[in-house]
DNA sequence: TGTTTCTATAACGGAAACGGAACAGTTCAG
DNA sequence: CTGAACTGTTCCGTTTCCGTTATAGAAACA
């Protein structure tokens, strides 16, 4: 049966998600390096500057910062592509895995008081 | 009945929308701001600094900031508490509120595409 | 009254993100 | 083998946010 939420709950539940990682973290992600990490994780790699570029619709240099911000933190990792030396993908760490487990756990502790 | 969302489906339903959200906004919002945006609009009044400030965890002049970017960009309007002028009331405007509803828009749009 | 306490904001220097242009390395086609 | 086409990155100046401290105004209270 397809979800049927209502978007009064959506929003409720982006909300208290949305405090809960603002009260939490103290990383300092921006609204696209977050866009970026989730797809990163929740995607069918492989993951490439061009590809995640084209997917949030920004240029190039905006996925290459962040890609160094993630970088620094260890939640993301970079390595050269060994077949086409040209690309760079964009892996996953055990640090930026526990981050999006987090933020899951958050939203489930928030979708289970939600009345449906 | 309580809402049994798994956490890889909740990080999908983000992961999409914050896509399609960074895709169509230009507004550049930050975490912190979009999270007073959505606690303002969906969260029962009134709305002071104080009151946001200890909402996020976060200090009295990062809320004041970000009224200024949120209200530079008519997202909210300021008013002086008539009744105690050192409050500041944060109040709703009609472009924010049209921000919020496509906001909802796009979860609910996700939404409809998980199966539960 | 005056001083204490609350409100929010302004001001500071430092760090980071922005858009865009230019760049260097790799592949591939003629 | 040479140059076009593609990759991702670096650089530029500008803008914005950050955390902290200092400040101005309003209310409360002795």
């Amino acid at each position: 049966m397809a979800l049927d939420l209502k978007s009064g709950q959506a929003l409720a539940l982006w909300n208290h998600s949305m405090l809960d990682l603002v009260k939490q973290d103290d990383s300092g992600l921006t609204l696209r390096q977050l866009a970026i990490l989730l797809t990163v994780y929740l995607e069918l790699p492989p993951h490439t500057v061009r590809g995640l570029a084209d997917r949030l619709g920004v240029a190039k240099p905006v996925i290459s910062r962040a890609l160094d911000t993630l970088g620094r933190q260890e939640l993301i990792l970079r390595k050269r592509d060994p077949s086409d030396r040209r690309n760079v993908l964009v892996q996953r760490t055990v640090k930026g895995a526990l981050f999006v487990e987090n933020l899951g756990d958050i939203m489930i502790t928030h979708a289970k008081q939600l009345i449906v």
